[in-house]
DNA sequence: GTCTATATGATGATAGAC
DNA sequence: GTCTATCATCATATAGAC
């Protein structure tokens, strides 16, 4: 039994997972930055405070690494949207539940930019196989969006003529694309979340007709 | 003086541009695939169709070719954009500017997918010194956009307290993620620029109220 | 304008000491 | 669990023949 707490043990990097999660951290910073192939295991390592020839103690190789910082940056913001939207009562509407989950989305992507910017950027360009261990995790938070808009679409809150397949699309789209600009310093990511689900919610023209 | 034609020329791979066109083509679909760092430069000419050091008599070297292959994936769209809204009579209104201004993006976008998905894909991946070659072409492209905007503000078509700046990002975003998931053979271009427009200025809510 | 040959260095992965 | 040493392979760029 250790005789040091968990939060010493991650200081000392002797906890069980310690060493595994400062390579992710590592490998998603570097991945997002310079690309999959450009990303050498000995730069991951050192970024990791270890050699590279240590990585194999917690890694298969480079595709078990990248498999992993692909689906944390799926998973994060997977789980934030689904808390939020858990926590609004029952019979919130369409106004209400896009809100929220629009929010937790960016507030998730944007604090865990380094992996779900990394999923972005690199998704198109690492090995096949690797691309389709990530499919599920995308299908698994893509269904949570399309079961939200049905719901809305079912009590008759959005205009029937929309394909709710291209609104999806276009609003995650929208979302994960201001990874490439947003910059905390100049902006609250409620303010954008406010702006963004307005714009969905909305559209910009004054009126209707 | 040549005895052949243009095409004659372009196909014999003798036209003076025919082999830099081929280059950057080559280029193009392996940076958007693979990235910028995994492409090696005898992979670029093989695909071309000659040996690896036959690039240098085009090109500098990798960061020239990337630069004009990220240049060329802004330039197509910002043309496209630009000849779409100078065939509109003068009176356009919004509705109709946003439709074809959309239409033309999409349109140019999807049709010239290798050089513009390299462009989304690897802009943040390429050596700073290309980054920032890359920039003045995109500027020139988001006031476009600006411009358009501002205009139909003016007019007071536009909801008066929207972030002109979030709409034109969001936007832009979601055009440009459909190269990660559009496919010709299941739909018409078309038909996403008018169901993309129309979300944009109406939103998807049954009710403004 | 394209070719071949080559200089110089970095890569992913492995083996085995401690 | 981390280290060092090493293998075989691949990279960009250059030089010079044709």
């Amino acid at each position: 039994m250790s005789t040091r707490s968990v939060p010493d043990r991650i200081a000392a990097g002797t906890s069980p997972d310690g060493g595994r999660e400062r390579i992710l951290a590592a490998a998603a910073r570097l991945f997002r930055e310079h690309g999959y192939a450009a990303v050498s295991l000995r730069a991951i390592a050192g970024e990791a405070g270890m050699q590279g020839g240590s990585l194999y103690h917690h890694f298969r190789g480079k595709e078990d690494i990248v498999g992993a910082v692909l689906d944390l940056g799926i998973q994060r913001v997977h789980a934030a949207v689904e808390a939020a939207l858990a926590e609004l009562p029952t019979d919130a509407g369409i106004r209400e539940s896009m809100h929220a989950a629009v929010a937790a989305h960016l507030e998730a992507l944007l604090s865990h930019s380094d992996y779900t910017s990394a999923n972005v950027r690199i998704f198109g360009q690492v090995p096949p196989a690797v691309q389709e261990g990530n499919k599920a995790v995308r299908r698994a938070y893509e269904k949570l969006w399309a079961d939200l808009l049905d719901r809305a679409a079912d009590h008759g809150t959005l205009r029937p003529d929309l394909d709710l397949r291209l609104v999806r699309r276009a609003l995650i789209g929208a979302l994960n694309a201001t990874l490439e600009w947003f910059d905390r310093e100049n902006m609250d990511p409620r303010h954008l979340a406010a702006a963004y689900a307005d714009l969905f919610l909305n559209g910009i023209v004054e009126e209707s007709a």
